[in-house]
RNA sequence: GGGAGCAUAGCUCAGCUGGUUAGAGCACCUGCCUUACAAGCAGGGGGUCACAGGUUCGAGUCCUGUUGCUCCCACCA
């Protein structure tokens, strides 16, 4: 006997108690089993400053589906979780909180007090986020939760510095690369953000030094950097300059010569045609002044302030140097003009400051022997992103990627393991902590100070949560692992470096299959940021309307990749189809005196139906679920539920429920409660709450409905000819409504009802339906037409026609225009199929299926203009 | 400069490998508290699927071009 459900839908009361009974039996634990075959996602670790936001709800939300479905399909699903120490992002909270509370600076507190009050934030904050994961429902093995700095993580990040090292794939080099003058730190390419900003383009005339009042004019965005100025370029086919190539001019304020050179780098009808060089601080100048030999003078320290290369300016900021500077040759008379102009200046995707480009040595991975790898597993699609598109951002990227600097000067994070020695200059790259200098054996050795990039550590999370270096057996069952999820903001950071690191180190791809989805934007589709105050808390949603109606509304109502707007109203309307299930369930359980679920012998005709739609929602759910549609999936279950289901099925056996046939009776509940647990099976991946809580106040077996068997396709519920024949008997319900909605009929006044069709047997099951559906006081089938017409109005569907004595509520002439408006309506359709019947071609080459579909439209449509026509002549 | 995406009902979006008279949610109109559900039921209005060509028996769906928006990548000072 099924348990009742309280009356009201309350699923904050539902959720928690739910999740706890799940984890606290072991619901979630990835076991290997030899007799499964694995399936595996490792989560993307949110940050440890984080606090969730509807990203990580979407994310959570996706990988949770896909896990629950596969664990019901038999799969030994294992979802790892954890969380990453996010180097630079984190040691800004702490050092910010520090400054606030405090007035201290790390360097106050010193390298080893600083990491342990970032430890004590990363333990104190780590935690929130897991449970916030967990309100979400995610069915991840706690116990397997992994920090991209425990041991085992740190341990992989090791080898993999050293191994890579060792095959000189990792080098350091003092190169161009980019600065954060506020966060103090070397940044990788993928870590600056291109922002059009508007500008100027200055002109400033630098003197020649032989020819006295004669000067060329370099056009530049950043006029500070002249005080490092080594050089002018021009382009070698400039007519202009031709006799300026091989002499020097005199930079101004620094009064130093610099060389002209000719330089294909530098387009003539840009600017001037003249550029200035500053090797040290543009990648541009950097590559030429090789070419030419020219010097590199670095004049911004690391704070980006001027240093004692810039003469009078040192110590000034570089925005105020600008602007000294350029008052300075305005009074000198060297400033010949300045534009507007809006250029792309590189920022900081932490603090949003610009970024400055420094000459500094650091250390670089070596990509291209690399990205070769990660490209062919890609080509040859043995890693497939969905959608396929991002595939080629992938490869685009991969083809130009430049080396990766991973060096950074922050505390928090993955120290190098690089250890100098002080007599003999030997550099020691070792997987354990070394004692003396490998070399010369000097004792006199220090590590570097500088930390891993974050993402270094994030590349190795698939198999380094498995127990990699190690040879573990979790390793060899569950890995490769399945599926990553992510949006695609971070395909460069994380996707493609996690892809080559696991071709390189364990020599396989980490997945096979990269679920790509996009982001969520509030209601005005801009991105929800903690600046703009436009970010909406998935945790309140949760509060408001429970984590599956959000959940739902995460996945259904867009497509993957694309980005989706979040409107509250959807959660609402999610919420309300959660509570429709309920009513559901409770309308079964208040009727339900069986002790089991099982179909009864005999199936009635309106059985044969749902249980056909039924499987047939089932083989479709199912393909789209393999195919990572997810909210086509959701929508059908949807659909299913709501107007096959709850409108149309529950309505159709109120007859029995409600009649006085006892056995009819238990055969209605026992198909009702069939039904509703295949539904529930289905709707448990989008809903995992509401569905485990009913289910369990039905009659079951087994202990938890997140670990039922998925429910599979069965020829033997495809019962076409019953689902046409209930179809028929329905038009007649929605006609005969719609008739009378249209008159304004009265919905407490029934009707006699008669029923002219050729096969009357057909719709002599319908009788019962009639009568409570479509308002019917009395039914009458039969073939042949009443005599006397006057006083019914006729109803008309294609394969009957219905009469009911209601005519004097009929407006004569409204009548006739609506039967003409239909009539025309049928025959346009007609005419429609007609044409294509006719055609030669079609009846040719169209699949055989779709003629006949259009053969048996044909007839029905022309059934259906001849009642039409019909009822017009009786009206006269 | 290169690459990708989007354009479908008033709004936000589905529509998978081309095949019923193009759908959903919200909004709107009408009538209903029908003992599962007013967080609901029944009925209804509303779209020449951006534009122009093409392929095809057949195009919202494939191809080409045009227009208008997005986004990503890229070293033009």
């Amino acid at each position: 006997m099924a348990r009742e459900l309280p009356k009201v839908y309350e699923p904050q009361s539902v959720e928690s108690r739910i999740y706890d009974m799940w984890e606290s039996n072991g619901c979630f634990k990835g076991h290997r089993d030899p007799e499964k075959k694995p399936f595996t996602i490792v989560m993307p670790p949110p940050n440890v400053t984080g606090q969730l936001h509807m990203g990580h709800a979407m994310d959570a939300a996706l990988q949770d589906i896909l896990i629950r479905f596969k664990r019901m399909q038999g799969y030994a699903a294992l979802w790892v979780p954890g969380t990453d120490h996010a180097g630079i992002a984190t040691q800004i909270k702490v050092e910010e909180e520090l400054r606030n509370k405090e007035g201290l600076t790390r360097y106050d507190l010193g390298r080893e007090k600083f990491l342990e009050r970032v430890w004590d934030w990363k333990n104190k904050y780590g935690n929130r986020i897991v449970q916030q994961q967990k309100k979400l429902g995610a069915s991840c093995d706690w116990e397997r939760q992994r920090f991209t700095m425990d041991e085992g993580c740190s341990k992989a990040v090791r080898e993999v510095f050293v191994s890579l090292y060792e095959k000189d794939l990792i080098y350091k080099g003092s190169r161009i690369i980019n600065w954060c003058p506020n966060c103090v730190t070397a940044l990788s390419d993928a870590e600056v953000e291109y922002q059009d900003k508007p500008g100027h383009l200055w002109h400033m005339r630098y003197p020649l030094e032989d020819q006295p009042g004669e000067y060329l004019v370099v056009a530049t965005t950043r006029p500070e950097t002249m005080l490092g100025d080594t050089g002018v370029a021009v382009n070698p086919n400039d007519q202009r300059y031709q006799h300026l190539i091989g002499k020097n001019c005199i930079l101004p304020i620094m009064n130093r010569p610099i060389p002209i050179v000719a330089d294909d780098y530098v387009e003539m009808d840009f600017g001037t045609g003249c550029v200035k060089m500053t090797p040290a601080h543009d990648p541009n100048d950097f590559e030429v002044g090789l070419r030419h030999n020219l010097e590199s003078i670095r004049v911004l320290d690391d704070n980006g302030r001027v240093n004692n290369n810039g003469g009078k300016y040192e110590g000034m900021d570089r925005y105020e140097a600008r602007k000294a500077i350029v008052a300075e040759l305005d009074s000198l008379g060297l400033m010949e003009k300045i534009e507007d102009y809006s250029h792309n200046v590189g920022t900081c995707y932490r603090c949003h400051n610009d970024v400055e480009p420094i000459i500094s040595a650091q250390w670089f991975v070596r990509m291209k022997p690399l990205a070769e790898e990660a490209m062919r597993v890609v080509a040859e699609g043995e890693t497939k992103f969905v959608p396929e598109r991002f595939s080629k951002t992938y490869m685009n990227w991969m083809e130009g990627v430049h080396d990766w600097c991973i060096s950074r000067q922050l505390w928090w994070g993955h120290q190098i393991p690089v250890w100098y020695c002080a007599e003999c200059g030997h550099m020691t790259v070792s997987r354990e902590d070394p004692d003396c200098c490998e070399k010369c054996g000097s004792k006199n050795i220090e590590r570097d100070p500088d930390v891993l990039d974050t993402w270094f550590s994030s590349a190795l999370w698939p198999f380094s949560t498995l127990g990699w270096p190690e040879k573990t057996p979790d390793l060899d069952y569950f890995y490769p692992t399945d599926v990553l999820v992510t949006g695609y903001d971070i395909i460069f950071f994380w996707v493609a470096r996690m892809i080559f690191s696991g071709c390189e180190h364990t020599k396989k791809p980490p997945f096979h299959t990269v679920l790509i989805h996009g982001l969520v934007r509030d209601a005005q589709g801009r991105k929800m940021s903690k600046s703009l105050g436009n970010g909406i808390d998935p945790l309140e949603i949760i509060d408001k309307y429970g984590c599956d109606a959000l959940r739902f509304n995460l996945v259904t109502g867009n497509s993957p990749g694309n980005d989706m707007r979040f409107y509250t109203e959807r959660c609402e309307a999610m919420r309300n189809f959660a509570n429709k299930i309920w009513n559901a369930s409770r309308f079964l359980m208040m009727n339900m005196t069986i002790e089991e679920c099982k179909l009864p012998e005999m199936l009635e005709l309106e059985d044969k139906w749902i249980l056909s739609k039924l499987n047939t929602v089932i083989r479709e759910v199912t393909e789209n679920m393999e195919k990572y549609e997810l909210g086509v999936a959701a929508q059908k279950v949807y659909d299913f539920i709501w107007d096959s289901y709850c409108d149309w099925y529950i309505e159709l056996t109120k007859a029995r429920l409600n009649g006085e046939d006892e056995e009819a009776k238990i055969r209605a509940q026992q198909v009702l409660c069939y039904v509703l647990t295949d539904i529930l099976k289905l709707l448990h991946p989008f809903m995992p709450f509401i569905t485990e809580e009913i289910w369990q106040a039905l009659p079951h077996e087994g202990d938890y409905l997140m670990l039922q068997k998925w429910p599979e396709y069965d020829e033997k519920f495809s019962f076409t000819a019953e689902e046409t024949a209930m179809e028929q008997i329905m038009d007649v319900i929605k006609a005969v409504r719609t008739r009378r909605s249209e008159m304004n009929v009265a919905p407490g006044r029934k009707a006699e009802l008669t029923l002219v069709a050729e096969n009357p047997d057909d719709f002599a099951k319908g009788i019962p339906f009639f009568t409570r559906l479509a308002a019917a006081s009395q039914v009458t089938v039969t073939t042949q037409a009443p005599a006397v017409l006057d006083g019914l109005v006729s109803v008309v569907t294609p394969a009957a026609k219905c009469f009911i004595p209601l005519a004097e509520l009929v407006d004569l002439d409204k009548e006739r225009a609506r039967i003409a408006k239909e009539l025309e309506k049928a025959q346009k359709y007609l005419s429609g199929i007609e044409k294509k019947l006719s055609n030669a071609g079609f009846v040719a080459k169209a699949p055989e299926a779709v003629v006949a579909r259009e053969r048996a439209n044909m007839e029905k449509t022309a059934a259906l203009i001849a009642q039409l026509t019909e009822s017009l002549k009786a009206l006269g």
